[in-house]
DNA sequence: CTAGGGTTAG
């Protein structure tokens, strides 16, 4: 009897016999994970709201959060307004948290909003509502904003920034671009003159980014400053280092970090090997490759489909498609499914082999499975169709992936066109480049490259004329492409003159020319019989390291009996022939 | 007791 009075008595105190209930709920949907998790939470929500008194704040707070946890933020916004229909008074917590979730919904402005109602209301926002906000405008790419806001707070002694907000504040100068000034920031927390000394990720952000910049060296060099400062690399660490020696064909240093990672006693992920496999792969030695491969079995680690993806991209890059299709057998035997861009590749793979039957029937059978092709795969397709002669066919897929909702980019147009050009139907491709209109999207000189290109081979000069000032016209800058597709088309006009006045012009531009750019005008000159002025150029290609194509040769071959017997151009010729010799 | 950031691979 006294018992159940105590209880009695208890369930209207603080600690209520329904507090500690809720609480231990909530904290075994902490740790719980599964698909019903939301649900659940939702479910104690319910309960929650429906029991008398209200549930305080602190309670919904928590059982909220667990919701922006799990990304419903939507869902966390739609709780606090029915905590708020009930009658239950929010705080300072909830704010923030609301203002997390509107900027997380890519609703900036709806957080300020909020910051003007904790005003309006008299009370003072805190740091934390500062950094959700500066973050927020980091999310909305405002970087250039939130780094406003941030000196803000810093010249109104608003609210000290703390290591949170100095991290923000980098994140987001490194996801622009601005590295500098994101390594300033890491200088000025490493100085002391704020209370914060940088942790690892600040330092992981800068390292990322200047890898990201082609510095490497200087990402070296922070590497050791940071490790010199005591702080403990983390794989995040690595990897990014890892990823930009790699990058910069370092594979040999790439593979001594992953000695040295292991040696201070950080264990490398499937992500550090992943980007070996596929560095060893993008280089052409699948061989390595296999043996990273190896090297992480060993390890306990499971290669992912991005893993076998890499794989496969490799083989293919070496023709050896066979192999590539086995490693789908693989990725099958470990329960891996393999997704579109691996199939993407298998497909591209037999494509570029002219196995264009089989890479049609894989990619009828993919989506038989349900598979979505991507705009990849149907490049892939379409490149491969063209490839084989079947342009009615490519036509009629290009029409298809649109049905199918797959918008081409400027990738899938570049095929298009290059293909439709290749299979002599350069009108109908320039009549569909007109059709498309002025899309901004379609300025681009590699897609004018393949058109004047295009033309040209056709038989249709002047068209290319005509699109070569169009595209300078539209400001777009020729680049080495550009002008020797131009070369060729004055050459075959016998314009010799004005070929060598867009070399002339190429150089101005700072566009440098190359190999075949020279063979252009070697080959020419040799034509024409100038052979003083092929020897200038002759030379200077070989200075540059560019080799005389077979075209050439045979032109300067030809030239040889009519020249005397000690002129350059015979012992340039001899000198080259010796260079072949020595080569085989 | 509850809130704010956090990167890497195809």
């Amino acid at each position: 009897m006294n018992c159940t009075r105590r209880i009695g008595l208890r369930y209207y105190s603080t600690a209520s016999p329904s507090t500690s209930h809720f609480n231990q709920r909530i904290t075994s949907l902490k740790n719980a994970s599964g698909p019903t998790k939301v649900d659940d939470a939702l479910q104690l929500f319910d309960e929650m709201l429906q029991r008398q008194p209200p549930p305080n704040i602190i309670q919904l707070n928590q059982l909220i959060t667990l919701i922006v946890k799990m990304k419903q933020y939507s869902t966390a916004l739609s709780l606090y307004k029915q905590t708020k229909l009930m009658g239950i008074p929010t705080d300072l917590y909830a704010m923030n948290i609301s203002i997390n979730c509107h900027c997380r919904l890519d609703q900036v402005a709806y957080g300020f909003a909020l910051l003007a109602t904790i005003l309006k209301q008299g009370h003072q926002p805190d740091l934390a509502t500062y950094n959700t906000l500066i973050n927020g405008l980091v999310l909305a790419d405002r970087v250039f904003e939130a780094v406003e806001l941030f000196k803000k707070l810093l010249r109104e002694k608003v609210c000290e920034p703390d290591q949170i907000t100095f991290g923000i504040v980098i994140n987001g100068l490194c996801k622009v671009g601005h590295t500098s000034k994101a390594l300033e920031l890491l200088r000025f927390m490493e100085s002391g003159s704020c209370k914060c000394k940088p942790y690892v990720e600040q330092y992981n952000a800068v390292i990322d980014s200047l890898c990201k910049d082609k510095m490497v060296d200087h990402a070296l060099e922070l590497f050791a400053n940071m490790t010199q400062k005591g702080v403990i690399a983390s794989v995040f660490t690595y990897n990014s280092l890892i990823q930009g020696l790699c990058n910069f064909g370092r594979e040999t240093e790439a593979a001594q970090m992953l000695r040295d990672m292991e040696e201070e006693g950080v264990s490398p992920g499937v992500h550090t090997f992943t980007i070996l496999v596929d560095s060893f792969c993008k280089k052409g030695s699948v061989k390595d490759a296999e043996l990273a491969v190896q090297a992480m079995v060993r390890r306990g680690l499971h290669p992912d489909v991005i893993t076998y993806s890499a794989l496969i991209d490799g083989y293919c890059l070496r023709g050896e498609v066979d192999d590539a299709e086995k490693v789908i057998d693989r990725m099958m035997e470990r329960d891996i499914v393999p997704d579109i861009i691996t199939y993407s590749r298998l497909i591209d793979g037999y494509c570029k082999k002219k196995r264009i039957h089989k890479a049609w029937r894989l990619f009828q059978e993919i989506q038989d499975k349900g598979l979505i092709p991507d705009v990849v795969t149907y490049g892939s397709m379409l490149q491969g169709l063209f490839e084989s002669g079947n342009p009615a066919a490519a036509r009629e897929l290009f029409n298809k992936m649109q049905v199918n909702g797959q918008v081409p980019d400027i990738c899938t147009y570049r095929i298009l066109f290059h293909g439709m050009c290749k299979n002599y139907q350069c009108s109908d491709a320039l009549a569909l480049f007109r059709s498309l209109g002025n899309k901004e999207s379609m300025e681009d000189v590699r897609l004018y490259n393949i058109l004047i290109d295009g033309c040209s081979k056709c038989g249709n000069p002047s068209l290319a004329m005509d699109l070569f000032d169009e595209l300078l016209l539209k400001g777009l800058k020729p680049d080495v492409r550009t002008y020797n597709a131009m070369m060729r088309v004055y050459c075959e006009e016998g314009l010799l003159g004005k070929c060598k006045e867009l070399l002339r012009k190429m150089e101005e531009s700072g566009c440098l020319p190359d190999s075949f750019t020279y063979n252009i005008i070697v080959r020419e000159l040799l034509k024409k019989n100038e052979c003083g002025e092929a020897e200038i150029f002759l030379e200077e290609m070989i200075n540059r390291d560019f080799m005389p194509d077979h075209a050439t040769f045979e032109n300067l071959l030809v030239r040889i009996p009519n020249v005397g017997k000690d002129s350059r151009l015979r012992t340039t010729v001899l000198k080259l022939t010796s260079v072949e010799r020595k080569d085989v």
